[in-house]
This record gives structure tokens, sequence and C-alpha cells, in this order.
RNA sequence: GGCCUGGUAGCUCAGUCGGUAGAGCAGCGGAUUGAAAAUCCGCGUGUCGGUGGUUCGAUUCCGCCCCAGGCCA
């Protein structure tokens, strides 16, 4: 039986297999993940938009400092809250790092909820140029003077697909396309069409969590918020307001809970607003994961509190590698 | 006990000079290519507190009742 599962892993690492583990905020995943660490040999690679940041460990329900080191995961703690990561440096660093923890003869485990992250990760994405400070402030400059819907017309004349495909209330990606035509002098378009994204050589096991029920999942979200103001919650965002020159459009503090956080020291909600709120964002942001879930191919379900979720997950393991030798 | 003000969507409220009603929030579904815990799109039938009356027609006007809040005894 051991030497079955030996095989079994021997045979997977020489695949270079990866494997997924993703669900929605709260559903279970770093336990999870803790729990086939125990007794597999994988190397756990963080998929997550928010665990990146330093100093940001409650609102974030980033593993203990404790957990950590005994589950030590890539890609946590990798960038001051000032700072902006992103899709592409997520699949470079994380390209490397996969093939370096099969040279260790182990198996990367993907552990998070930053459903973008795998989709690039998985299917590729663009070659695309990367995010240009200045020109997104002069960009934001034009729409605070004309208006979005101005940068969306111009937006139609020089990428008429783009164009249509989104919207005109939707800044953030028109200033993208207009950013991306600024710098290359291409339509975003013509460079996505130029530069088809390329899907990775690994062969994958994906594996979602998700509590039974909606309903238990917004229950476990309000619980863990609570739990989160518990444990000092507001006193972070007091020290990362000191510690760093931080503003409100920055990605680290648009993350869920720290903005209504910010807003509530700012005197522009109170107490309980901001717990609503908060509790709120992180459903809805359970609701957007759940969105990309439904449309995720070969995607294995397990719930939060089957106590053989192990178990579950070596069936699923066992019959992904000998359904699809390689 | 008397007077006043309310009772409309899960919540906060708007509205109908009588032709059975609509916003915000919540919720649900969807999109998602270097900010993604972001950004955006779509979805609104609810005994209009109950009951009787006036009316062709009442959530709207009138009577009574119930509930909540306030004032007076």
């Amino acid at each position: 039986m051991n030497n079955n599962l030996n095989t079994l892993i021997e045979t997977a690492i020489q695949n270079q297999m990866i494997i997924c583990l993703t669900g929605p905020t709260a559903a279970g995943k770093t336990s999870l993940a803790m729990t086939l660490s125990d007794s597999l040999p994988v190397e756990i690679i963080s998929v997550d938009s928010a665990l990146i940041y330093r100093q940001m460990n409650i609102g974030t329900a980033k593993p203990s400092k404790s957990e950590l080191s005994l589950y030590p995961h890539h890609l946590v703690d990798i960038c001051d809250p000032t700072q902006t990561y992103s899709t592409a440096r997520f699949v470079e660093q994380t390209t490397s790092l996969i093939n370096e923890i099969h040279q260790r003869n182990k198996l990367p485990l993907l552990v998070g909820g930053t459903m973008l992250y795998f989709r690039a990760l998985l299917f590729g994405i663009s070659d695309l140029p990367k995010a240009n400070e200045q020109i997104r402030q002069q960009l934001s400059e034009q729409a605070a003077e004309f208006g979005w819907i101005y940068l969306h017309e111009q937006l139609k004349q020089i990428d008429p697909v783009a164009s249509k495909r989104i919207h005109p209330n939707d800044p953030q990606r028109i200033q993208r396309a207009l950013e991306v035509f600024h710098i290359t002098g291409k339509s975003l378009t013509q460079l996505q069409q130029e530069s088809q994204p390329q899907q990775p050589p690994w062969p994958s096991l994906s594996v979602a969590i998700a509590p039974s029920s909606r309903e238990v999942l917004r229950e476990r979200i309000a619980q863990r918020f609570h739990i989160m103001l518990e444990q000092g919650f507001e006193e972070e965002v007091k020290m990362l307001k000191h510690q760093y020159n931080l503003n409100l459009n920055m990605p680290s503090m648009r993350c869920v809970g720290y903005r209504q956080m910010w807003q509530y020291q700012e005197k522009e909600l109170d107490y309980q607003e901001m717990i609503f709120r908060g509790i709120t964002a992180t459903r809805q942001l359970a609701k957007r994961q759940m969105t990309w879930l439904r449309s995720w191919p070969d995607l294995n379900w397990l719930e939060t509190d089957d106590p053989d979720i192990f178990g579950k997950f070596m069936v699923i393991f066992h019959s992904k590698l000998t359904q699809n030798p390689i």
C-alpha cells in the first residue's frame, strides 16, 4: 500500500504534475494544504494576491508564523504594501518555482483563491507590455477632465474589438487597453492575436474545496471576520498606515476588509457599518470566486467539513494518475 | 384612555392629485489577459399592516381594528 503510494507520487513527479488547490475564501484551503503536506512530498506555492504583502497578516487570514515555518509557502510576504504585483509576474515566478520543485523531486501544490492567477498559469497569458505608472497617471488625468466615456470613445477608434468587449463604465480595462496602445503603438487586440496564450507543459490536478452550502460559507466568513477583529485587525491597519505611505488606491488597501477598516479609521463609516461592509465584501468576493470555479474544466470538489477529506483527495489523485498516464 | 406620526421588496426609504409601484443597499447570475481580495455587467410581484365602505376601479379617499414611536392625561 505504501509502496503503491510512493509509486504514484513518483509517477506524478516524473510527469511534472502540479496540484492546484482552490476554492472560495474561508473554505479551508490552507488547512487542507497543511494536511496534504503532512503526508505527501509537496512544496506549497501560494496563489493569492493578498498574501504577497508583508505585514498584512490578520486581515488576509495569512497562515501564522509558526504555520509558515512548519509549512513553508512560496510567494507569501514578497511585496511591501505600497507595491503593485501582477498576474504576469506571478506566472513568471511560479513557472520557475514549479521547475525547481520538480527538480527537488517534489510535487508543487498551488494553493489559493486568486482565480485569474490560476487561469493565466494554466492557460497561458499573452505577451503584453507591463504596467506603466506614468501613462496610467496621464490617462487618469484625462479621465478626470473628460470622463471615462470619452476615453472609451478613443479606444473605439484605435481598437474597435476591445471597445466592444470593454464596457464604457469599466475604467480599469479602458485604461489598460489604452495604456497598451500608448506603449506599443499596437492595439490590445492585435497584440493578443500575435501572441496567443501558450499552455504550460505540466499536467494538473485541480481540486476545489467549499462548504456544503452557500449559507455555511457565509457563516464561516462572518465568524472569521469577527475573529480577525479580536486578533487586532484594527491595530494592524493602524500600524500599516503609520509605517507605510499608503492610500486607498493601492491594491493592498483595496483588499477586502482593509478598505472598510480604512474607511472606519477615516471616520467615513461607524464601527457596525465597517463590520457589515467588511463581511459583505468578503461574501461578494466568495461569490465571484465561485463564478470562476463553475467554468473551471476538470475540477474535483471536496467538502470543507468532510471528516475523510484526505481520503477523498487521495482517491481523486489516484484516479487522475491512472486515467491519464502520460 | 386621548391626540399625533408612521406601517410599501430581506433592510432603509420614495411614490401613486384613485388606474395594483421603484430607488439605494443586501441577495442571485455573469464577465474577467501585467491592479484581480480589483474592475465591471445583468436580474425587482411585493397579500403597498388588517378589515369594512365610497368608486367602474382603492396601496392611494373615509370608518374601524392591529402594531411601532412620540406627546398629553
